[in-house]
DNA sequence: GACAACCTGACC
DNA sequence: GGTCAGGTTGTC
């Protein structure tokens, strides 16, 4: 899915578009995007778009009616403003209807979902209060305590949600090179001026990020459906096999927590 | 911490 | 046919 950059992304591109907007009608093509089922049309029809905001990857699009309507975009989500009564493909699994244009939500693998919560459910749904802060929402001592204080292998704890929200698989990869630490390291083994440099690379390479609209290695698109651009900055993220840009030595892949990881064997330590 | 599961599509 | 994919969750 889209990463913190992806998600800010997105987020700044609808908030140009809906903020202050009614949603006068809503289509559910694939009821069971829905987490908790559809939603009735009383709770979201005549409300308006009052503010968007990001908690670790999550979208929550606060409404005039109190209440928020949480998305999760997982690998495949989109959200994209399409014009009215634009034909949908077989991939778009609900429909947002504005005044001069639509929200279509759409996701090839339907790992996402749209769930719509109440003003009393705000600081008690399970999976939005067990999220940790993002990078931007500590400072560099507080990540350093943060992960000093676990045992655990770097890659995976850096991508674990709960700890700290915000990096997935391409940014965790592309931090931990610019920091020079292998991605097995054990977190509690990390001295305090490393884990000082990996705080700096993370903050870098999200903003950077953000700044260059993302990264589309595949089906990322922005909310006007164009790709970003910083997969073209990614160091060693889907270059197995490549010269490390640093030594040359090739790039290796291995599965580490479940997932690809892409590095240096020579550069991380 | 490892692995399967959720799902579709692209690629070898 | 098999493998892989910006994620998360539940089960050993």
């Amino acid at each position: 899915m889209p990463e913190l950059p992806e998600v800010q992304t997105i987020i700044n591109d609808l908030k140009k578009k809906i903020i202050g907007r009614k949603i006068i009608d809503i289509r559910t093509i694939t009821k069971s995007i829905w987490r908790n089922g559809p939603p009735p049309q009383r709770k979201i029809v005549g409300a308006k778009v009052s503010n968007i905001e990001r908690k670790g990857k999550y979208i929550l699009i606060r409404l005039s009616c109190g209440r928020t309507l949480v998305t999760h975009l997982k690998m495949t989500g989109r959200y994209t403003i399409e014009s009215k009564g634009k034909i949908k493909n077989k991939h778009t699994h609900c429909v947002f209807v504005f005044d001069e244009f639509e929200l279509h939500f759409s996701d090839v693998r339907r790992f996402g979902f749209l769930d719509l919560i109440g003003i009393s459910d705000i600081n008690s749904t399970k999976y939005l209060i067990k999220i940790g802060p993002d990078p931007f929402e500590i400072n560099k001592g507080e990540f350093i305590r943060l992960i000093q204080s676990k045992k655990r292998i770097i890659k995976p704890l850096l991508m674990d949600q709960t700890v700290i929200s915000g990096l997935g698989n391409i940014y965790a990869d592309e931090a931990l090179f610019r920091a020079g630490i292998h991605p097995r390291k054990n977190s509690s083994k990390i001295s305090k001026v490393r884990a000082g440099n990996l705080y700096g690379s993370i903050i870098e390479i999200l903003d950077n990020a953000i700044r260059a609209r993302g990264s589309s290695v595949s089906d990322y698109v922005d909310g006007s459906g164009r790709r970003g651009g910083y997969q073209h900055e990614h160091l060693v993220y889907g270059k197995e096999g490549e010269p490390c840009p640093k030594c040359g030595r090739a790039i290796k892949r291995e599965k580490i927590g479940g997932r690809s990881a892409h590095y240096c064997t020579r550069c991380q330590r």
